[in-house]
DNA sequence: GATTTTTAATTAATATATGAACTATTCACC
DNA sequence: GGTGAATAGTTCATATATTAATTAAAAATC
């Protein structure tokens, strides 16, 4: 089994509900259209990660006052605890895969993927 | 819609079934381990992906006589007919794509690339 | 030659992707 | 200020991925 998912199914998360986790680390709380345009997870995918990661009691939804079609998402401590268990394993791995590449194959691979990603924009 | 499976949508093929006619297009025959080998398609997947090629008329799936476990897959005239039409065109798409990248670039990718499958192996 | 082990394909349970359609709100314009 | 267009989230139907378990047949071992 791939590295990661190995590592995150250890803590009972798949890859998917652990990107969704990951960013709302950092903001406190998103929308589910920001969720899907800072992880590329597809809208009604989203429901269904969220689901599950709120049936875990991971994150938390609530329904916006000031627009009432948005609904804000949050991580919960739960979730935070998970995320500063596991994040260290994460980098682990993470520098491991990095050390295969030299310097500049990274920096190669960096600049075509980044190419690549501005054809994708330009087809959207 | 990403210009394959664009492509492939108007001829009613997804694109994991696709790449299932492909391998078949050049072997007579293969098996269901066979494929999973040569597209990286999972073999509980490829069960479904073969019904659904099946229920369309493009493959045929015969018991092998000598080897009573195995299922040997063939590609129908139907799906041959497919090929022919779809062919080209996914020629031109690949002629695009190479064109975004600079003869360095295709260089460079396609040896990170296959620098990064080895690992993948390694790993398995 | 009967028992155990492998192997090929499949089934089952759960998670996600894709594209279309739908609901409830909000917004824009008249 | 009501009506139609845009937006946020969701549901629906279908296709695929993932992991484990199952079934049937073949191979290996004793």
């Amino acid at each position: 089994m791939p590295p990661y998912r190995d590592l995150f199914q250890e803590f009972g998360v798949t890859e998917q509900q652990w990107r969704v986790l990951r960013v709302l680390w950092e903001q406190k709380h998103l929308t589910s259209a920001q969720i899907s345009n800072l992880t590329l997870l597809p809208s009604p995918s989203l429901v269904g990660i969220l689901d599950r990661l709120e049936r875990k009691g991971l994150v938390k939804r609530l329904r916006s006052t000031s627009d009432r079609r948005e609904i804000n998402i949050t991580i919960t401590n739960l979730g935070r605890e998970l995320q500063s268990k596991v994040m260290p394993k994460v980098k682990l791995i993470q520098d491991q895969t990095r050390e295969k590449l030299s310097p500049t194959e990274w920096k190669q691979i960096n600049n075509i993927l980044k190419k690549l990603d501005r054809i994708k924009i330009e087809e959207a």
